[in-house]
DNA sequence: ATAATTTCTTGACCTATATCATTGTCCCGA
DNA sequence: TCGGGACAATGATATAGGTCAAGAAATTAT
């Protein structure tokens, strides 16, 4: 497998990100997330085909590699690591509308432009495909499709649920939803009563994310800590005793 | 056709709907809405088979036809009318994440339960198809899985357009976003530089939509008008003198 | 190591929007 | 034609969260 890294030159942060890469990868059989995004849907004769479709890109932290309004040329799957997604207003105000790991594919555009701009939280690993290359295989593997529409329809429900979160709820609640939130992305269904994360994003994504600023996030982290509902550890690392308290709060049963 | 109107006494406003319905609407292909929506995917011999699937049904104004967590039995495509898309906290906080027109389609799930209600705003058509049902005629037609994913895809750029309004735009860019949004679903892409839209929802709908409250909109609406930025009719009767003015308010581009 | 830089926390103060209260307007039914 | 109930507008006041400012901690560069 050829992984392709790009120079920290290239991508210092207000720049465009040319994604430079080798002409394919050839065994997506044998791949991490095999299991995981449009991979989970071919079977292995399909997955031959796709290989030669995509490219492993790797791309290292804080770095943007889809700018808002350029051209929508690739889908992309994350293979690794975590990536914001975002919008903008003119005057730099920012909304950041996802954070997605491994397994979630990014690149679903109605027209021929992103809606939206990707950056890396952390260092990525990403498989690109062309978009054009992407709908010659969903004509050929339906199932690709299928995949694709029940992606979609996650991402709506986390739309939705984010839509009640910003439109309706304190900034307690923000915080714990989205703490809770994180919980849900490390272990899926089976999350353990008592458990612990590890933010990779600063305060001030977490902000963008929940519609607040620094200050009010770093001083609702302070109120949980008051309250014994998180302890932070060294770093990022954030202790939850009891999930299922910090779970009522970010639904509003305080 | 056959189309069937739900008795008022079952649909007052806490109850559970329960649709009733015909066993059938067997010209899909003479629908007003033929153009629209997940028929447009259809060929004339496809219609045919859809037909016998789907079910018209009208609701009245005012009333819930999808209880949020309700077993998610059928889809929906709006024929007629306007439909707010809402969820709620525990305590009854609302935040409606969308109002949707003639040609949508609702009823995306991911579980197995509905993520969220449905209510009509006014007086509205529906046609009915149990997702068993359409998901063997998306086996069939791979054109309505397409038609579904595009639609899924525009619902989802709306969506962070939303977030991006709820987390970080004004009151005043809210409700000047808000109209836009409206002369978008009214005109499509050739808005007239000078126009007007009848509002069918309540301000009450207007404030869970933008994430404010009930005086905070109507707030809004008199200081859009002392501003001539609207022009506030009989009743519901909103005059937009400038549009571009408008757009640029509601991007942030005040 | 140590300086430089970024990120985080906390305090003091302020403002946009929420809340509470009142009045006015529209509609519909008797 | 009147009366009642929903809807809307507006004023007075409160407050959650924003803004500004300073210092502490962590990270990165030299």
């Amino acid at each position: 497998m050829s992984t392709v890294s790009l120079s920290d030159q290239a991508l210092r942060r207000p720049r465009r990100l040319v994604l430079a890469g080798m002409e394919g990868c050839t065994n997506c059989a044998a791949c991490e997330v095999r299991g995981h995004g449009v991979c989970s849907a071919l079977a292995d004769k399909e997955l031959e085909r796709l290989s030669r479709a995509a490219v492993k890109v790797t791309v290292p932290a804080g770095h943007m590699f889809i700018e808002e309004g350029s051209d929508a040329h690739d889908f992309f799957n994350v293979t690794g690591g975590t990536v914001k997604l975002f919008k903008s207003l003119p005057d730099g105000r920012r909304q950041i509308t996802g954070f997605v790991g491994v397994g979630h594919f990014l690149g679903l555009a109605v027209s021929d432009h992103y809606a939206f701009g990707a950056e890396s939280v952390e260092q990525v690993q990403l498989c690109r495909f062309s978009r054009t290359k992407l709908e010659t295989l969903m004509e050929e593997f339906p199932s690709i499709e299928r995949r694709l529409l029940a992606e979609a329809a996650n991402e709506l429900v986390a739309a939705q649920d984010q839509m009640l979160l910003l439109g309706r709820k304190t900034a307690h609640e923000r915080v714990a939803s989205f703490l809770y939130g994180r919980l849900v992305e490390k272990y899926g269904e089976h999350i353990p009563p008592v458990a612990d994360i590890l933010l990779p994003m600063t305060r001030a994504d977490i902000a963008d994310f929940l519609g607040l600023t620094v200050e009010t996030v770093s001083r609702t982290f302070s109120r949980l800590r008051r309250e014994h509902l998180i302890g932070v550890g060294a770093g990022q690392d954030i202790h939850i005793p009891s999930v299922s308290r910090l779970e009522a709060i970010g639904s509003g049963d305080g």
